[in-house]
DNA sequence: AGAAAAAGTTTGTTGGAGCAACAATTGGAA
DNA sequence: TTCCAATTGTTGCTCCAACAAACTTTTTCT
């Protein structure tokens, strides 16, 4: 116990002050509670992150998709892509298939065991999505997904589609 | 455009198929999208991220913390501290007090000009949550803090209070 | 044909976050 | 008291993610 501790009986614990109105702030604590959560549940298993996660749903649901595509719809820059698809390829989740039509480009497809670890890690990830998530029924659920998807997407057009990525090229 | 899109007309983009069921992939998102918000907004006037903003609040609020508290109240390691506060007591923000009981522990205290900065900073960030989230009117707003907290935070007791980390000391 | 742009890659840098080890200091147990 | 364990801040190291710039090859535009 800190000698300088004023207060022995209280927490002694860090009030966040004015941040407890900072949406951001709430933002930034739940993110991190689910990326912790998320790491705990799935990454241990199967040694992925919330981002490696995505670029296989993308790849899957977008089959041929070239790196660059990837790496707008990712919103990283097109050499960060280049060490996740080695990853990616060398545990022979992915292929790079050569674009037949356009020689510098790489069609990204799934293999067939890559298909089958996303199913089973999607699995994983739903599954551990509802346990963090288990505090909220399924309209609290729904209200929070809307407002958020509210936050990050200016055009609300379909709910439950696409994203706000624009690479139409 | 590139050759090998079968439909040109559509946009071409990442559906991102059953990652839009899942709160996670949502969390993730208006995280994302609210630290490049920040970034832009705060961060490239004030030079700081929502985790030194963070800190700087933790010491503007519990004065005298100690180095090691900080670190659990910010969830990081002791070692990371050092950097930061190094940093801040860099820019006078803050300073390094030496314990009078204590001869390890240093108290670390906001001077004149980190307390005014930090006015200032709080000021811009409280502007800037709000353009962000813009889009929601207040009880929409004050609906996604409490579902947002009730997910990080399992004992809700104050609405607005302390935050979920128990450094009880 | 020649310039401009795009796709993928390499290299280097930055920054954050963690771990292990350390000196100084404090607290508790024998 | 003496000695051992725990705590505090610190340094050094590693790892990893992300960006920027430069470069090669190829395609597209004029």
């Amino acid at each position: 116990m800190p000698p300088d501790d004023p207060n022995p009986g209280k927490p002694a614990v860090v009030s966040h002050g004015p941040m407890a109105d900072e949406l951001g702030f709430h933002l930034r604590c739940a993110q991190l509670a689910a990326f912790k959560h998320f790491a705990h549940a799935v990454g241990a298993v199967e040694g992925i992150t919330p981002g490696l996660y995505g670029m296989l749903q993308a790849i899957d649901n977008n089959p041929g998709l070239s790196q660059s595509a990837l790496a707008v719809a990712m919103d990283v820059d097109r050499s960060s892509i280049v060490k996740v698809v080695d990853r990616l390829e060398g545990k022979g989740l992915i292929v790079r298939d050569a674009s037949p039509t356009d020689r510098r480009r790489y069609r990204l497809h799934m293999t067939a065991t890559g298909a089958r670890a996303l199913r089973r890690i999607q699995d994983a990830v739903i599954r551990q999505d509802r346990v963090f998530s288990a505090r909220l029924d399924d309209t609290e659920r729904a209200t929070l997904i809307a407002l958020l998807t509210r936050l990050y997407r200016p055009d609300s057009e379909t709910p439950t589609a696409r994203a706000g990525i624009g690479a139409e090229s």
